[in-house]
DNA sequence: ACCTGAACACCGTTCAAGT
DNA sequence: ACCTGAACACCGTTCAAGT
């Protein structure tokens, strides 16, 4: 068998993770499962990273750079004329990155601490908003009133049913009026975006609408606040 | 030695369960550990719960009754005007209740699904708003602008040193300049927000206010999109 | 210097066996 | 019916040993 000769190195181990998480999720990134991925050892990896904690620094660390070389390539072709028009696109920017890597917002949310990279992303996000006239007060609340959207992603608790797992027999229409019947609001709701929606069952729910919604509730209103300082 | 006879039961198991996660953190909720907590064997907890997820679920439901609990205390005491008074002070209420328990936003996004008790509680949210006009389509909105917030926890990613542990040597002053150098619009906003404070060093960032602040920016959005439709 | 094998203290879970 | 002991296939991590 020919083994690559390759030295093990931090790159190569974070990618390795990456590559785990994105085939078989979270989950199944171990030391051994990612060490098994580079034809190595478990223990060979504590020679790179100090322990799992590492491991899971450098893969938020992997995914930033992604984001980050994303936000700048979009940013370097165009500019956008104010504040708000510059943080909107640049956090869609970090959406596309995020939604390549579902695990994203489950590895963000787990971390108890946070590698230096995502202080960079907030560092940048907090000088865009000082340069466009906020004050360092009211910037400072647009930070954590942007939370995880800056990212890309929302904190949604619950996914609706979106209907289509095709069970075909009687399964379906029996879950829905006991569904109906224990959340009466939540179904009058559902029936009514569908119906708006024309019969477009799939895709009542937008989750991109959704998160753009939000997102310019959230930079409206800190516009407003500070027009109003 | 004295065992308590008390057969086990779901809601013993899941009492149990809360009590290691409040002491120990959530880590530490294993059905070993509970087991132990409850003087039996980990196996005995299979014939109460069908697997971990199981356990987990009974978690998030025993926290879910504590939140509805409090939330019912409260609005049966006084009444709110409108729609707007009343999600403020039940979000508020329920993050009274999270804060008791600091593993429920973890325990809650770490969850792929979720258990009914999660969807009755979004349902009576929902019904607050359009029983106080907005349409289904808007309330939809709202539901999802609030994610978390209507919860009680906002999904901060990065909490920015307090400076409240006691190194008293020069270390503290060197992290503090790399700390400036790497990040200098955050170094700034804090040096700007602690002066502001009053050398109020501590408590420069509240994150009680600033989770009413954003909790408004999003109330008052959805108002004033409810009057332009 | 870098990698490994064996071992330790943990997990969740199955299964046959006890009462 | 309810609980258990032993076992299996996993974890992260340590340590002494290999090259």
């Amino acid at each position: 068998v020919v083994r690559t000769r390759t030295p093990l190195s931090r790159t190569r181990v974070f990618a390795a993770a990456v590559a785990v998480a994105d085939v078989d999720g979270l989950a199944h990134v171990t030391m051994r499962r990612v060490a098994s991925e580079l034809g190595v050892e478990a223990m060979s990896l504590y020679h790179h990273v100090a322990n799992k904690e590492a491991l899971l620094d450098g893969l938020l660390e992997a995914l930033m750079d992604e984001v980050d070389e994303s936000v700048a390539a979009v940013e370097a072709a165009a500019p956008e004329p104010d504040w708000r028009r510059t943080l909107r696109r640049r956090f869609l920017t970090a959406r596309s990155a995020m939604l390549r890597h579902p695990w994203a917002p489950q590895l963000i949310t787990s971390r108890t601490s946070v590698p230096a990279s995502v202080y960079g992303y907030y560092d940048r996000v907090l000088g865009t908003m000082v340069d466009g006239g906020l004050s360092y007060h009211l910037a400072h609340r647009g930070l954590h009133a942007f939370g995880s959207m800056a990212l890309g992603f929302a904190q949604e608790l619950f996914t609706p049913p979106t209907g289509e797992d095709g069970e075909d027999d009687g399964q379906a229409e029996d879950e829905m009026a006991a569904m109906a019947d224990a959340f009466p609001h939540l179904a009058a709701m559902v029936a009514s975006e569908v119906h708006a929606a024309g019969d477009a069952v799939l895709g009542w729910c937008d989750s991109q609408t959704e998160f753009e919604f939000t997102l310019d509730l959230l930079l409206d209103g800190l516009e407003r606040a500070s027009t109003q300082e």
